[in-house]
DNA sequence: TTAAAAACTTGAACTACTTCAAGAAATTCA
DNA sequence: TGAATTTCTTGAAGTAGTTCAAGTTTTTAA
């Protein structure tokens, strides 16, 4: 089931067959099961991962000692973090599958060589790179123009199954509100 | 001075001469002036700015009317709209001069193009994307976990020129509180 | 299939910030 | 250079959210 990713990159650059081969035989699957990490804080982040099923998250713990969800990650996005990445700095994050989730790990010097041997391979990420910067930008951009009841609203509206589909915490986390003022929301108590 | 822009993309990926030949020919500098708009809410961005001099910022107008900087662009920094260069949707945001400022503009055809002649420019594109995006993941977690005054500490540190170079309250509403509040902070009156 | 763990709810008290209004200071440019 | 504009300051009143603590419901896994 490389095949999602494949047909991903499909979407941005047209892939050669014997391109196809060559990740095919690079890329396997691997299955993180729910609460697994794949990154912790402190850690240096050298692997990309690309969600084919289930969900995963980028979070941090607080001086509170309470989880916030920064980030998350479902089918056909990619989860890693960057500035570990490319500094070989230790990770702010950690990175933790929600739920039982089949993705692709890409080890950096394995892709390395891959954007080697597939050079439009750098056009898929650099394009993958700029939309996810792009819808990092109108995230900040909701976080300071909605209030609290706004952002749980609108983001209802973009995606009305993933609401159910995490804990209510974790979203109350990633909209920057306490789990309890979401679950007054819900309740019409505001 | 296209230098500025050939030296930044030096780090990242080896030039050849003649790629350097073809950046200098197709690269041109453009000065705006304090206060001057690249772009506008509503309009579609096909040109990305490099800030070889001065600076430059994305921002919205709120549902209050008042304005919030969500980028500065200074020294060696891309910025652009990059949803609405990809997705050819009308920009949310607004980019505007913040002092008299030199860019390398260029243009979606031109840089399709030159990405054609010199395909390392793709790597060099795609470093660059991710590391923004990994920087705004990073401003994410802070606009999380820290008060008004820790983001303008922290910020101050990482940054002591910056803070004296633009308008207060262009600051403040970057690190998401008002201009009053940081007014305050400055006084040690919180 | 049930005990333990995880997730959700509720209300009351609190607080980090905003908003408003008005004046003072600094900057701009004709 | 000086009038106009922009930016910054201050205090008082208000509020959108947090925190805490305790109980309830749902989910998990042995």
């Amino acid at each position: 089931m490389q095949d999602a990713l494949i047909h991903h990159i499909q979407k941005f650059v047209q892939l050669e067959s014997h391109e196809i081969d060559v990740l095919e035989s690079c890329l396997g699957l691997s299955q993180i099961k729910k609460k697994e990490h794949v990154l912790q804080e402190g850690q240096i982040c050298n692997t990309m991962y690309f969600v084919v099923k289930g969900c995963m998250r980028q979070y941090i713990i607080n001086s509170k000692g309470t989880e916030q969800t920064l980030q998350f990650g479902i089918e056909n996005w990619w989860i890693t973090d960057y500035l570990s990445y490319h500094n070989h700095v230790p990770s702010h994050f950690y990175i933790q599958a929600v739920e039982t989730t089949d993705v692709i790990a890409i080890e950096k010097s394995v892709l390395d060589s891959l954007l080697i041997q597939i050079p439009k391979l750098e056009k898929y990420f650099r394009i993958v790179a700029q939309k996810a910067f792009g819808a990092a930008q109108m995230r900040i951009k909701f976080l300071f123009t909605m209030s609290a009841e706004e952002r749980y609203n609108h983001f209802k509206n973009l995606q009305p199954d993933f609401v159910q589909r995490v804990p209510q915490y974790m979203l109350a986390s990633y909209l920057d509100f306490s789990a309890e003022f979401m679950s007054k929301i819900r309740a019409g108590k505001v």
